[in-house]
DNA sequence: ACATACTTGCAACTTTGTTGCATTAATACT
DNA sequence: AGTATTAATGCAACAAAGTTGCAAGTATGT
């Protein structure tokens, strides 16, 4: 379990106010495995009432300032994540999205440097069906 | 420039109706080398004037039959795309999706079955910057 | 403690996608 | 070719998801 005032310096290292809203959406994240949806976090808030205006405003506010990340799902949603090494300040840190089949849940996997896959997950065990690689970058025509 | 008999033999072939709504959308996307949303081929169908609950539909029949594939952008958009090969009739023929930083173009890139990736537009130079490896398959908890 | 600038919560609104249904069109069969 | 059957189409109404503007509240530096 994390402390408050472990979150309230996560925040200011990333140049956010602290605010209730931000320390209770920083809390759910740190304390999931895998990505959650703006609608996962919500129903988690029913007792505390977040509204849903800010937790929109919130999760932009932390992948703009680098604190989380956010992953399209096949199905058109966004989910959002933490970054594991937190020391890193941009999106581009190396990990891949695993998403299973079953409970459709995200993880973010490690990946070494390299580009070559590996998952470290140590004992546990994921079964890889089917992937896609998505490339950025520039086009020949807007070379 | 492909005929019309011809994309009548393709609707025929996976088992779809010829229909003009269908006719047209495949004659669109055969013209694309890159992945369209619903909202771009709507745009390009001002003229014949193509409902927009025909194009959701249709892109679906599409989908399923196995005609084409769609692809979940960062920005939570639905792209569609035929598949290369058509002889194949699933989703999980072996390509990877290269976006265009500048023109947010995405195109279906092919890599080796090995896995091992490989962009062969010939002369064509992509530029990657950054890259995504989306994998799916069975979380340690669903084993 | 105060001023300032940012965050919050609400309501109204926009955008996007879906459903139901009556009409029309495509295919199979004689 | 004509007809029956089944599926596709187009419209309107609806539902869901996300955004904007704004007044009130709160965090932070001085």
């Amino acid at each position: 379990m994390i402390s408050d005032s472990q979150r309230k310096h996560i925040l200011h290292r990333f140049r956010l106010k602290v605010t209730s809203a931000r320390l209770f959406v920083l809390d759910i994240l740190i304390r999931s495995d895998v990505a959650l949806s703006h609608n996962d976090i919500l129903s988690q808030a029913r007792d505390p009432q977040l509204d849903k205006v800010t937790l929109y405003r919130t999760l932009d506010a932390f992948v703009k300032s680098g604190l989380a990340h956010k992953v399209a799902t096949e199905d058109r949603n966004w989910l959002y994540a933490l970054h594991h090494n937190d020391q890193k300040e941009s999106f581009e840190d190396d990990h891949a999205h695993f998403v299973c089949d079953e409970c459709e849940r995200i993880y973010c996997v490690p990946v070494v440097p390299a580009g070559k896959l590996q998952i470290s997950n140590s004992d546990q065990s994921f079964t890889v069906r089917s992937h896609e690689y998505r490339l950025h970058g520039t086009c020949p025509q807007c070379q």
